[in-house]
DNA sequence: CATGAATGAGACTTCATTCAT
DNA sequence: TATGAATGAAGTCTCATTCAT
């Protein structure tokens, strides 16, 4: 999930905004951010497909016709905001990795990192997990490469671990990997649809972290 | 997953189906039957949303009009072809899990039986994984009182094997649930979108139950 | 102008249209023509972007998407419409130019024609002199081959009278086309924005035709 | 077309115009003609209905809303221009068309003075001859009487010289203007949209007078 | 039972125009 | 005067659903 993959996708709207930023902030320039967090609560409660553009204009407070100031389209908008958010996953995850020195603690920041990036944002939570899966294009577009890169990351870390002798060998990394964020993304997902208690992230990332290195002991 | 769930959703079209499926086969009692399975084709490619409902028609043969002599509406499509499945599933269930004695062995029969579910029937796995979650209403209306009974029924097998020592009583039984799932939806997820190796997800099983069990060991 | 020029342009719409005349006639045959009749007067009174859609529809006493099953688009629409009209025009052409033997008499009788196909449908003549205009794409892109080819015919009529001592050689061939074509043109813009008399367009095309070849004389 | 019908149409913001320019040139004086003439650039590539104001304010260097401030909306914009060049040819003809004293010497006039008018002047050519038939209401609430001033001025030449013996007087006056308005617009069209040779216009000019004249000789 | 032409509600998006700065 | 971000009305087109045959 290398930093040029992340900035290929760039639409003129974008583009303009960040040539927009750059010179300073104009008079309203969070209007950006106001429409991109109302589309998080507005998409979360109903989905991609069943939001109407102008359900989020009214929620953020602007026109329709606003919304196209700065994104190209209501699939611009999501796509937007994924990358907002996965942007800070991503910048984490480049600072703090390298400083663990064992798979396991490198595995434990990957499962902190992930949950605790949605600890706090039940609605962020929901898009990520489940709304970004309605657009198909999105899904195979552009999620899936950025998708397989996170998995890659894993995976080698899981390697490096079986390599050193810290985990178990007659697993596969990559198998490793899925099942990992398979499990984070579903613990997610039902905190999500269910009741979000407070700080219950953060112990179902101690108690997951437990199990999967109980689990790949060697 | 009780069966009085089950039934909860049952539009005027199902109930007469199952009268007609109860009195016998009739003349055209397969037409029902290649509605769902060119659904599960098409909405694996396109999508719940992006489907229209005469690419279901023209890829099973059939007018559009027919559509609605079996179905409510395309909701109501995507709603029997989810029971449809999901009824092997609980079919399944209901029969295997009884006769396993141990925590263990129930655990295997579970990730065995999801993952194999879906072996060999690539369209269904990405239907099931990716396609159900694209309505929000079908989601939470319906599948989330289902997800949390087959949730339930894995939690139990995990409380249970707590109490007889078999399992570690240090985490939460539905934790453990939530993160099987999730793990097993995973790797569903990335072999429906990924190469679909013959084969795959039964080392995928046999890998995930060694790691979870030995995770789990008190 | 040949043949294969004018079916150049086909949509997978007219496609369609094509092999379902070609089946014979379903319920509602004569739909396309219905929204191609009302369209000519829509278009004459309103213009072609001032005219919507909904507007052709009431008109033609169909449904707005009704439209949308006999042509692609509104644009489309509008090219169809000249298409249709213009087919006539060309076999025209083709079937009675062969049978006259002089220059003169062929000038007269391109006159004749182009202004004869308008007498009676003042709305067809405002559509084909104003509106076809009002899109530069279809003007560029689908109207100027054809009407290149149009002029070439009428040019070629005067060079070879001009070969054969017929006409006048000292004046260009194309210039007496686009004169000609442009007077024609000029008579029926006139007529469908005025008072378009009775047999007024009759008289003005002995007139002109009377005129022309005085003017053409060696 | 007389003084009093063209200044029929008059809005706040062009009479406020009149009176600035009467006080003499202002500082950003320059501003409007600026906007006219990336008008006349703009239109002539995209059509009237295609071009945007924006597009409008970037080809003259100004901002959307400056438009405003010198015109009252689009279509004013188009009308404007239109006034501004035509005016230059009412001028022409009130001065130069008395000086002629026989009626081939005012046709020729006209002739020279209607195809001169655009000659180097492409795209203002097609924007008299082509863009400005896109505004059905300019068309016929602003373009029609003016246009009809004009034929008459044409009739009366003709018919002037049938009186004198001068013309063939078997011909209607009006439909030789008709005729000859036609001709020169179609030459105008045609060389607008293809290939605009220098001094193509003189030559055809030249040409077409020898050919109505001769075409009208008694 | 089956058909598929017809319907029409509703969504996304554009762009002329305004107005606070 | 000049700006250009913001507005919001309005239009094209899609597609789930119906119903006459």
């Amino acid at each position: 999930m290398s930093e040029s993959s992340l900035s290929a996708r760039k639409s003129a709207k974008s583009r303009r905004d960040e040539a927009r930023r750059a010179a300073g902030p104009r008079r309203s320039g969070d209007k950006r951010e106001r429409i991109l967090s109302a589309a998080v609560r507005v998409f979360a409660r109903s989905g991609f497909f069943a939001t109407r553009v102008s359900d989020i204009a009214k929620a953020a407070g602007v026109a329709d016709g606003t919304i196209y100031l700065y994104f190209d389209s209501k699939e611009d908008l999501l796509v937007s905001l994924f990358e907002d958010r996965v942007d800070r996953l991503l910048s984490y995850m480049r600072e703090e990795l390298p400083k663990k020195k064992t798979a396991a603690d490198r595995l434990e920041a990957v499962i902190e990192m992930q949950l605790g990036l949605l600890e706090g944002e039940r609605d962020l939570a929901e898009v990520v997990t489940v709304i970004v899966r309605q657009s198909t294009r999105l899904m195979k577009e552009y999620a899936a490469p950025h998708f397989s890169a996170y998995l890659d990351a894993i995976a080698r870390i899981v390697s490096d671990g079986q390599k050193s002798g810290e985990l178990r060998a007659d697993v596969s990394p990559h198998l490793v990997a899925r099942a990992t964020f398979g499990a984070l993304d579903g613990i997610a997902l039902t905190w999500a649809l269910g009741r979000a208690e407070e700080g219950g992230l953060k112990r179902a990332a101690r108690q997951l972290s437990s199990i999967l290195l109980a689990g790949l002991a060697p």
